[in-house]
DNA sequence: CGGGCGCTTGAGGCAGCTCAAGTCGTGTGG
DNA sequence: CCACACGACTTGAGCTGCCTCAAGCGCCCG
C-alpha cells in the first residue's frame, strides 16, 4: 500500500511502466471500463509485482489465501500433487490472465503455482479487491465473469480428457494456445512453448513420449512445423478441425 | 414475483413448503447466514420452480442466460456436444446444488442440462441476484465462493482424468457422490445412482463395459455392494484410499 | 568443448476399447 | 394382473492405441 504512494510521486520516472495505466495486458487482466480515476483505484489494489524467475513458486498448496495474481508477463504452471507424489498439472497460465480464483472458495489455495519463465505478476490483495468492488462494482462484476470463464475453459477441457485421442489433445492444446498467446503478434503464427514435452504430456494425460510422437505426425501431416519450442501453425484451420 | 406474494399470503397452505423457509436444501443452496428477513428476499428471487419429468430439458446450449437453477430435489446431468454429435457429459447435479454458473461469463448457455430423474429447481433471476446482491452483500459473495468451489471442483476432476487408472477413476466418482449425496442419510452407506453405466462412463472417459468391470472388481474386493443402481459402500477407506 | 537435459524414435506389452452374446429388471399394453 | 419387449447391465474374446523401457540425437549452458 505504501510502495503504491511511492510509484505514485514519482510520475515521471522509467519504474511508472510498470504501474496499470502503462500496463500492456490491463485490458485483458482486468477489463473493466476504467477510467483514469479508476484506473489508480485499483492501482491500490496491487501490492506488489513481483519478479519470478523460472522455477519459483508465486504460492503453494496449503498456503493462505490472500491475492489474486495478474500476470503481466512469462508463463506459470499451476499443479497439485497425487498421492504418491507425482505432480498434476491442472493448467497453464499467460500474460493477461488472473490466477489463485479457486482460492476463494475455502481462504486457501489448493495447487501450486510455479513460473515456467521470467515472470511478472500483480499481486492484488483480495481484501482490497473486496472492499472496493461496492465502490466500483463493475470490479465485481469482472471477477465473476473471469471465474465462470474459468469453469467453462476446465469443463471444455474435461470433454476433451474424457472423448479425444491423443492426436486430438495435441492439437487441441496448441490450438488453445494459439487462441490465448497470439493476442499480441497476430502477424506470425509461430507459439513458442514455454513448457517441456513432460509437462504437456502430464497436462493432457500422455506421456511424454506419445506428446512427441503425435506431434511429429501433426508434422507430416503439413499441420504444423515442430522446431523445438517452436511451433510453427501451418494449417490452422485443419487444427481447429481436430479439436472436436 | 407476484407468485412470491400468493404464497406468501398463505402460510398455511401445504405449496408453501416449496418455499425457501422450509426447503430441506436451503442451507446449502445459498448457505448465507439468511435471517427470516433475508430469505424473504432470496424468495423473490425465485421466479419459478419447474417441476422436470425424466429427461426434460432445464436448459439447452446456446440459449440466453437469465437464471440460475437451485436444485431442491433429484438430480441433473450437464452435457455438451462434440462436433461428430455424441454427447460429452461433463457433470451430474444433486438436490442443494447450483447450476448455471458457467453462463454468466457471456451470457448464454455453454451446455445442456437435463433432468435424470422428477427434479425440482427454483430458478433464480441472475439480474434480480445481482440487484440484491448490493442489499445482501453476503449473497454475491457466497455466489462467488460456490463458483470458486466449482473452479476446484473441475481441476480435482481434471487431476483425475489425467492421471488414474479405470478402477480408481470409479471409485473416485463413488467416493464424490458418497459426499455429495449422503448428507441426508448418514446411517445407510448405500447411494442410488440416477444416471446409467454408460453415463457414468461418458463422464469418467471410460466404455460402459469398462465401468461396469471395475464395479465388479470393486465388488470382488469386498469395497462396494453392486445391485443394479444400487451401490453400498461396504469400505469407504478404501474407497478414499483409491482416489488418489 | 563437454555434460546434461530435453527431445525423438523404435520395440514390446498391457489396459481399456470394440464387438458380441446372454441375463435381468422395468415398464407397458393387452 | 400377466406377458412381452426393450433398455440396462454383465461378462467374454480379440484388437489397438498408448505406455513403458531403451537407445540415440541435439541443443543449451557452463
Amino acid at each position: 500500500m505504501s510502495l503504491t504512494k511511492k510509484i505514485d510521486s514519482r510520475v515521471i520516472s522509467i519504474k511508472d511502466f510498470s504501474s496499470c495505466s502503462y500496463c500492456s495486458v490491463r485490458r485483458l487482466c482486468l477489463p473493466v471500463s476504467v477510467e483514469k480515476e479508476e484506473v489508480s483505484i485499483i492501482e491500490e489494489l496491487v501490492s506488489d509485482r513481483p519478479q519470478l524467475k523460472k522455477g519459483e513458486y508465486l504460492f503453494h498448496v496449503g498456503e493462505k489465501f490472500q491475492s489474486l495474481f495478474a500476470i503481466k508477463s512469462g508463463a506459470v504452471k499451476t499443479f497439485g500433487s497425487t498421492r504418491d507424489g507425482r505432480e498434476q498439472i491442472t493448467g497453464f497460465h499467460f500474460a493477461g490472465e488472473l490466477i489463485g480464483l479457486d482460492a476463494i472458495g475455502n481462504n486457501m489455495h489448493n495447487c501450486n503455482a510455479v513460473a515456467l519463465e521470467k515472470t511478472v505478476v500483480c499481486a492484488m490483495s483480495y481484501d482490497d479487491i473486496e472492499g472496493i468492488s461496492t465502490q466500483i462494482p463493475s470490479i465485481q462484476h469482472e471477477i465473476t465473469r473471469l471465474m465462470s470463464k474459468e469453469i467453462r475453459n476446465d469443463e471444455e477441457m474435461l470433454m476433451a480428457m474424457g472423448s479425444m485421442r491423443a492426436e486430438q489433445r495435441v492439437a487441441c492444446f496448441l490450438f488453445n494456445l494459439y487462441r490465448r498467446l497470439l493476442s499480441g503478434n497476430k502477424e506470425t503464427l509461430t507459439v513458442r512453448l514455454p513448457m517441456t514435452r513432460e509437462e504437456i504430456g502430464n497436462y493432457l494425460g500422455l506421456s511424454l513420449e506419445t506428446v512427441s510422437r503425435r506431434m511429429s505426425s501433426l508434422q507430416d501431416d503439413g499441420i504444423i512445423n515442430v522446431n523445438n519450442r517452436l511451433i510453427a501453425l501451418l494449417d490452422i484451420d485443419a487444427l481447429e478441425k481436430l479439436c472436436v
